[in-house]
DNA sequence: CAGATAGGTTGCAATTCGCAACTTGCTTGC
DNA sequence: GCAAGCAAGTTGCGAATTGCAACCTATCTG
């Protein structure tokens, strides 16, 4: 990446501290990774990841605020709650995987790890990367920065 | 993703906690990003995302202490010091890409941001995509979790 | 040798976090 | 149908974190 991002319009022009408001504080990522694991009421929230039912309320407020958790009461027991991703909250998954093969490989220095594998042969799922248009495999030294305008685009390309 | 994590030892047997205890704080991400745009020295990194310089002090020290950045004091001027990606560092480009694309797509509604592309043909990168051992984009239904012993291998299955 | 510069540190106010206790609306057991 | 218990929060309060501004110490430059 050898060109800086165009003059310093860093935080005003990039998505990256947008999305990192959405998903940047403490609990966020991991309040995530339970839904995606299945994990639906306030209680199961709280009693796995061990959070304060404070934070917990709020996080998960602002979680449904941001369109990533989707709050519903439920029908057959009104006492209870359910938060569910949607599918903005959905496509978090290989940011979320992305973030976690990371760890499992520099963090984790003899402790196992359960696996993510692809249900069909139980094999382990590829080790999530950036990728040309083609799908050939891209490292920093391949990658910049481009205004939309001085973008090549798919039709002048092919 | 139909399978909970095995029995409730999330925090303890999981990494992402692990990756979040070295990303998780407040700057990490957008200091690890202006790493990648080539920014190197503490005034650099203040001016450029305007935070405090107590806190980015703290941040990158604590992101050399996790080996995510190297520290090394200048030569030619020696009240100087560079902070520089390690290859660890470097590994979490995927992370930060697929976090940015995240973001481009549901929180920039209206705004543009500069979007990275494939420096060879100046097309934007794919979007970062979880897949299997083969190449085929897969979903959160096609996932589960499993244990070390529990996964198929390369040689058995091929 | 008098600034200016790079990379911090320190003090202090404001915000956020985390724990424990409490509340409110439901549901279940007897 | 009433007491007990449960789900999903809220409240109060002390502790930790953040952010701002000022200061400090080496080093470089004119």
């Amino acid at each position: 990446m050898g060109l800086r991002e165009p003059l310093r319009q860093l935080a005003e022009n990039c998505s990256l501290p947008a999305a990192l408001e959405a998903m940047g504080e403490r609990w966020s990522f991991l309040i995530l990774r339970a839904s995606f694991n299945g994990y639906r009421h306030f209680e199961e929230f709280q009693s796995e990841l061990g959070i304060a039912r404070n934070i917990l309320a709020n996080r998960l407020g602002r979680l449904v605020g941001h369109g990533i958790l989707e709050r519903r009461p439920c029908d057959d027991d009104r006492r209870k709650v359910e938060y569910r991703l949607t599918d903005k909250g959905k496509d978090l998954l290989p940011t979320l995987v992305a973030l976690r093969q990371w760890g499992e490989r520099y963090e984790m220095s003899g402790r196992i790890s359960p696996v993510l594998v692809d249900a069909r042969d139980h094999r382990p799922v590829a080790a999530v990367r950036v990728m040309s248009h083609d799908g050939r495999p891209l490292t920093t030294h391949d990658l910049l920065w481009a205004l939309p305008e001085e973008v090549e685009d798919a039709k002048a390309a092919e």
